[in-house]
DNA sequence: GCTAGATGCAGCAGTCGTGG
DNA sequence: CCACGACTGCTGCATCTAGC
């Protein structure tokens, strides 16, 4: 956690980080490995164009290494592994993450290779995403959803990982279009589309099972019969996909996220289940608040002020940072993101302590660096980013 | 001293089955 | 519906080793 001169680094404030991913990356199908989604999230923060307009990320593997907390040895091989395009099929490589994209002119269901180059050379991770994906990553301002970068990074199961992006993304969007409302928000999942969008099934390139998928409202019975007829479907038993995907998944979720999600058996005709429906909330921040002030104790408190201070000294004083960290009921996570909008921000800053306080106190959202001070609150505008059009297709999807 | 390769072990994730 | 377990393959981690 701590270099050999005692100092914080800055993957700590690298954790604090938000990511944007686009809302048509979100709700697309495919299949890849949490390692490989976790790697994209992270190379977001150090992104580039090169000269063919394919977007590349490059990361130091050191700097992974200590973001994944893993001290292993073999994380090197694994990462270079994950390069290899020759390594044994069974074992998961960054080409194998695929997307089914719906092509917004004739809805014909599109299907990309999302990396289309890796190498890790030089203690250095490069990855180079397909062209399709240049203008979803560099132009995601537009209808694009906001998630916290630490809350993601400590999820284990890549079902928790796809179900967090999908479910926060349309958390968003029903906020939004209910002004704005924090309030608890129903969605309904067929299983066998929930199947996909997982990368639990594939449609192995059948015909049929395309043509159904990009239809508005598909056929998902007779897409099921032909996965079993093929032997390509998972989890034949309902109730084995509730218990080991929904379920677990779920209470990933809800321990580790600002999610608070119930579900509930999506019932047709009073016959067997043929889907979920998840109720999403945000977790209360009030009460948040009143657990952490519960469950630190003075001894946590005090772990948490030295490591803030070693970050922080001497910019700061440590009775600033004493009257932060109690301002932000020790919560490392908004003080962190605190101090580095404050180190971001671009103009005169007369009273950063007030600055300080107003990012801890309306949980600030957006990790860019900020332009005025009239931006300061500006994650209420991100959900006046959505792209009308955009939204009306989306809708019409649905 | 630092970085990285090899190996073995424990535990976990994903999938599926059984029995109550 | 639930609890539990089997099985497979992967991950995390400690330890030892080797090269620069």
């Amino acid at each position: 956690m701590k270099n050999k001169n005692g100092k914080k680094e800055k993957y700590e404030i690298l954790r604090a980080r938000d990511y944007k991913k686009s809302n048509e990356l979100i709700n697309a199908r495919g299949k890849s490995t949490p390692l490989a989604q976790k790697l994209f999230a992270i190379g977001l923060q150090n992104k580039r164009i090169d000269e063919t307009n394919h977007v590349v990320m490059e990361m130091s593997g050191t700097e992974l290494q200590k973001i994944f907390n893993n001290k292993s040895h073999n994380f090197y091989p694994q990462i270079e592994k994950l390069c290899d395009r020759t390594v044994a099929k069974e074992h998961a490589t960054l080409f194998d993450w695929n997307l089914l994209i719906k092509n917004k002119e004739d809805k014909k269901l599109e299907a990309h290779q999302v990396v289309t180059d890796a190498s890790f050379k030089n203690n250095t991770l490069v990855i180079r995403y397909n062209e399709f994906l240049t203008p979803q990553i560099m132009r995601a301002e537009k209808n694009y959803t906001l998630l916290a970068l630490n809350e993601m990074l400590c999820l284990k199961s890549g079902h928790s990982i796809t179900l967090y992006e999908t479910l926060k993304s349309a958390y968003d969007r029903a906020k939004w279009e209910n002004g704005n409302k924090d309030d608890i928000y129903a969605f309904r999942f067929r299983r066998t589309e929930l199947k996909f969008r997982l990368g639990i099934v594939e449609s192995h390139g059948n015909r049929i099972i395309k043509n159904e998928l990009e239809k508005d409202n598909p056929d998902y019975a007779l897409i099921e019969n032909i996965l079993d007829e093929n032997g390509w479907n998972k989890y034949t038993v309902p109730g084995n996909f509730n218990r080991d995907v929904i379920k677990k998944s779920v209470n990933e979720l809800n321990s580790k996220t600002s999610l608070s999600i119930e579900t509930e058996p999506w019932t047709m005709d009073g016959k067997n289940d043929i889907g979920t429906t998840f109720y999403v909330s945000m977790k209360d921040k009030k009460d948040d608040k009143n657990e952490n002030v519960k469950s630190y104790s003075k001894e946590e408190k005090d772990q948490i002020l030295n490591e803030v201070a070693e970050l922080l000294m001497p910019s700061y004083k440590l009775s600033q940072i004493i009257e932060i960290c109690e301002y932000a009921n020790f919560d490392k996570r908004k003080i962190l993101k605190a101090f580095e909008i404050v180190g971001n921000y671009k103009g005169d800053v007369n009273e950063p302590m007030a600055l300080i306080k107003a990012a801890i106190r309306d949980d600030y959202n957006e990790s860019a660096p900020i332009k005025g001070k009239n931006s300061f609150n500006n994650f209420k505008q991100t959900y006046n980013n959505i792209d009308f059009e955009e939204l009306e297709n989306q809708l019409l999807d649905n």
